[in-house]
RNA sequence: GCCCGAGUGGUGGAAUUGGUAGACACGUUGGACUUAAAAUCCAAUGGCUAUUGCAGCCGUGCCGGUUCGAGUCCGGCCUCGGGUACCA
């Protein structure tokens, strides 16, 4: 046998694909679209493993599927090509971050093409190429010149703006601002183009302020908190540090309502709404406002819980807070400044790994604004300045960091909810009933807070208050190989470049690194960055996730040189259908893709206002490390196979990672290993009785310092990208985590083997023939199509697989080579199996390509069975099995569970209760 | 701590709305073909009891509940994975 051979037709129909031009959607069309889209790689050296094309079969799959359904269909790669690595390597070498890039991405496109992935060649993009950061930087510009409306929840020309300030300043403005002054209309005309422009700035979806920031010096740029785990760069691990810094930042936070509510209606998983909406961090609360003790101030605190009021007995503010200075009296100054200063220098780590409760008392008081007491004012660090109003109301009966706080400096504790008894925790549930509260007590806690907020609001001193956890996000990196920002800067005023002025290119620098006096790489530029007009251009580039905010709205169009796209094309595509890819970009690559997403639908750009309908999150595929046990004795390397040591002994050995490729069946390839130049010294192996050397199987994350990844076109070369193909699927279902091992692929190589042969016989013919089907092998048939049809559809690629191998059994079993069931077989398969499809369907007939077919509807008739085998349960246990007529009714099937003779013998004489028939399932008889 | 998700044979995993748990595959064992091996094909394969024949009992992390019937639903725990954190 041995005809199917994969190698010779996978290259053959790859080539066909290509010079055909078979995947080309067509930009506007009558036909329904499907929009499938992978989140697109970075093009690193390493290219791809096999975890990576996991969700990209997937969507090959599918989207080969919605085409012969007759959808019009879009599933276009891109790359996401700024970013760190290259421009470290352009560092090091002084090699073009431009040109790593492009290498790397024609080795990805390669690789691609050798697991058969049909990608729309005119949608290919890079978000560093010129053409797409044009638009990326037109965006830029727009969130510059807009403000965001609070109260038609809208983003607004700016000009808009500056018209009701001339008219009536901005106190009758809800907008989403860092702006705090309220300024009448004449205030307004009196200021100067300066005194505009900071205000302005205040208002804009880009803007430009002073920020803390996350620094990291190694890297010598600003890291957003999406590029830092556990207080180090998420890419190269460097540690980081807060820093203030003129930076450019995106109003985010004045999409939160609306990035928060859409989600109910978003088709993804619950985790991932789950993981927005924590992020987005909503929490309604009330904001009430504290006189200070002989001091002319207040101090402003947010709570959730306003009804514990009556429980408040001291105050905290964060050691940054604005008032410390003033409240401070001279007898605590020197801790208190101690204090501030130790806090200050602390990293984020250290708070995150410390959680005792530490601060110092300012000598102050506030009044409590219901009771007229004398409230202490402390500082502790457990109150963060980024958070609600940097101060908080403590109320230790309720709270427990307010509790540990109390407990350990000794403060008054009052209790204001009924219940919770254990003296040594706080207990404050919303459906306890309130005490030592004045006019809310017997209240529940929950209408309480109604109560106080309404109460307060009488006062004048307190109002109801919406708080989120969401920061805005800072879009200024001090690096080369990002977009430049379209912005210059003249006489301290930031001026958005033209629209004609696009793209602002990148300069040709000498050195990638930022310069001696720590100012951003592109301040080496010559010629570049300053302009005519005496102006001079932001060093800054834009972070890695300027480029992919976007770029699933620019697949549809993406020659265009006239705007971003087409209106009617991107309207026609969008939104996405089918969005795969990694859960970590829940919080990052999702968040900002929305909010632009928004943004540009405000702007009257696009009609969606969502980008992504359904969104699914393949699990990673894991790589499986193998690791030899080692032990040196005077000076010689003894390596010990596995199972020849106990675990008691396991200890003695060092575990070292060994290349996977050298090990089948966790038994190593010794003759291999020893040729391995790591191998150096004096070295004896022991191995087993069978004289085998056994390794140990880990888990881990697939890397090559681990020596355990796997390259995907070393798989196409052994067994085909047909196989590999239905073995990532058939590994499980794609949301699951898996770890990658190989066991198992021999059993979809020999189906695809076993299928092959019931077309071509040994030597080489085809055999099919025009014979008329019988109503088994069109049963066969059929019930592969309606399963293989409904799991594509609920993404359940895994569970297709097997419906082809038992297709394939059967078939081959009944010795059927018929045209009528193997034809639709092929186009059934053949979203999985492409290239082998396309080779059987040309031997046998077809001048076009399968993906020019249609997909065969399965017929229902050929399914249903004439008599259905019931299992008869009595008290809920199987006893007996019998047949009734596919069509009988309940009554019928009763009559004839009832009546059989085994039925009988357990029922014992006596009469069932009650007898339940679930129609085609199962008969259930109740003694 | 809090929020999600998961736990099924030796292994990966099926079981779509509660209806015969273990599909399909790997592995293992036995057999056919072969001088032999590879390849291919066939059979068995959750556990226990019985195996002369039918068969019976137990079984989806643990405990309990709802139901004629629970892997699936509810309550409480345990373990693992992911997210997140002085968020007031």
């Amino acid at each position: 046998m041995g005809s199917y051979d994969f190698q010779k037709i996978e290259k053959k129909w790859q080539s066909y694909w290509k010079e055909n031009r078979t995947f080309v959607a067509e930009k506007l069309s009558d036909k329904p679209k499907y929009y499938a889209l992978d989140m697109f790689p970075y093009p690193s050296g390493k290219g791809l493993h096999v975890g990576h094309p996991l969700g990209y079969i997937a969507t090959d799959i599918i989207t080969r599927f919605k085409r012969l359904k007759g959808f019009n269909v879009l599933h276009p790669m891109g790359f996401d090509s700024f970013g760190l690595p290259a421009e470290q390597y352009a560092i090091r070498t002084g090699i073009h971050p431009a040109e790593t890039t492009a290498k790397n991405i024609s080795r990805y496109l390669e690789q691609m093409e050798a697991l058969g992935f049909h990608y729309d060649p005119d949608a290919v993009l890079s978000t560093s190429d010129e053409d797409y950061y044009k638009w990326t930087q037109w965006i830029f510009l727009k969130l510059f010149k807009h403000w965001y409306n609070k109260a038609e929840e809208k983003a607004q020309p700016i000009e808009d703006l500056i018209a009701i300030f001339e008219k009536e300043g901005n106190a009758n403005i809800v907008a989403a601002t860092s702006q705090k002054e309220i300024f009448s209309a004449d205030d307004w005309m009196g200021l100067d183009e300066k005194g505009h422009a900071d205000i302005l700035m205040n208002y804009r979806l880009a803007y430009n302020a002073y920020a803390n920031v996350n620094w990291c010096p190694a890297l010598g740029t600003v890291l957003a908190n999406e590029e830092i785990k556990d207080g180090k760069s998420e890419r190269g691990g460097h540690p980081v540090e807060r820093k203030q810094m003129r930076q450019w930042m995106l109003r985010i936070t004045a999409y939160a309502d609306r990035l928060l509510y859409n989600l109910d209606n978003l088709d993804w998983s619950d985790s991932m709404k789950n993981m927005q909406s924590h992020w987005i961090g909503r929490s309604e609360g009330a904001n009430i406002t504290y006189d200070v003790d002989g001091v002319e101030d207040t101090i402003t605190v947010f709570t959730t819980r306003p009804d514990t009021l009556y429980g408040n007995t001291f105050m905290v503010l964060a050691p940054e807070h604005d008032l410390v200075a003033k409240i401070t009296t001279p007898e605590q100054q020197k801790e208190v400044e101690e204090y501030v200063t130790w806090a200050g220098s602390r990293s984020e780590k250290d708070r995150i790994a410390d959680t005792t409760k530490t601060g110092v008392f300012t000598g102050g008081h506030a009044i409590h604004p219901l009771t007229g007491k004398k409230l202490p004012i402390w500082i502790a660090d457990y109150v963060v300045i980024t958070y609600g109003t940097g101060a908080i109301m403590a109320v230790p009966s309720g709270d427990q960091r307010d509790w540990d706080f109390a407990k350990k400096y000794d403060l008054e504790i009052v209790k204001v909810v009924e219940g919770g008894d254990d003296a040594d925790a706080p207990y404050q549930p919303k459906d306890g009933i309130i005490i030592n509260s004045e006019f809310l007590n017997g209240m529940v806690a929950k209408d309480a807070i109604g109560a106080m907020i309404d109460k307060l609001g009488e006062m004048g001193i307190g109002d109801k208050e919406v708080t989120y956890r969401q920061r805005d996000v800072i879009w200024s990196r001090q690096r080369y190989w990002g977009e430049p920002t379209p912005i210059y800067f003249k006489d301290g005023i930031a001026y958005p470049m033209d629209e004609s002025e696009l793209p602002l290119t990148l300069p040709e620098i000498d050195q990638y690194k930022p310069s001696e006096s720590g100012e951003p790489p592109l301040s080496r530029a010559k010629n570049w960055k300053e302009r005519p007009d005496g102006g001079l251009v932001d060093l800054n580039t834009m972070p890695g996730l300027a480029g992919s905010s976007w770029y699933f709205m620019r697949y549809p169009d993406a020659k265009n040189d006239e705007a971003f796209a087409d209106r009617k094309i991107v309207d026609y595509w969008m939104p996405v259908d089918l969005y795969v890819g990694g859960t970590e970009h829940a919080v990052g690559h999702l968040m900002y893709s929305r909010f632009w997403t928004m943004f540009l639908h405000d702007m009257g750009e696009v009609s969606v206002e969502e980008p992504f309908t359904k969104l699914v999150n393949q699990g990673k595929i894991q790589g499986t490390s193998q690791l030899v046990l080692r032990k040196v004795e005077d000076g010689v390397q003894k390596f010990v196979s596995a199972d020849m040591v106990s675990d008691a002994e396991r200890a003695d050995y060092a575990e070292i990672h060994v290349e996977v490729s050298m090990v089948q069946a966790q038994t190593l390839d010794l003759e291999e290993f020893k040729k391995d130049p790591m191998l150096e010294g004096k070295y004896e192996f022991i191995t087993n009785a069978e004289g085998e050397f056994k390794t140990v199987p880990r888990a881990e994350k697939m890397s090559k310092s681990y020596y355990n990844t796997v390259d995907p076109v070393d798989i196409c070369r052994d067994y085909g990208a047909d196989t590999l193909r239905l073995y990532e699927m058939f590994l499980g279902p794609l949301e699951m985590a898996k770890p990658w091992n190989t066991d198992g692929i021999t059993g979809v190589h020999t189906f695809l083997k076993r299928a092959f042969n019931l077309f071509i016989n040994e030597q080489e013919e085809v055999i099919v023939t025009d014979e008329k089907a019988t109503d088994e092998e069109l049963k066969y048939l059929h019930q592969c199509i309606k399963k293989v049809e409904e799991d594509i559809e609920r993404l359940a690629f895994n569970t297709c697989v097997p419906a082809f191998m038992v297709f394939a059994k059967e078939i081959g079993r009944l010795k059927c080579h018929k045209r009528e069931i193997l034809e639709p077989f092929l186009r059934v398969l053949s979203p999985f199996a492409p290239h082998f499809c396309e080779e059987l369907w040309e031997k046998i007939g077809y001048k076009e390509s399968i993906l020019f077919s249609t997909y065969p509807t399965f017929e229902e008739k050929y399914l249903v069975e004439s008599t259905i085998n019931y299992p008869v349960q009595i008290n809920g246990k199987v006893r007996a099995k019998i047949d009734a007529a596919a069509d009988a009714d309940k009554a019928a099937v009763e009559e004839i569970a009832l009546g059989n003779e085994t039925v009988q013998q357990w029922l014992e004489g006596k009469s069932p209760k009650k007898v339940i028939v679930v129609p085609g399932r199962i008969v259930n008889i109740v003694v």
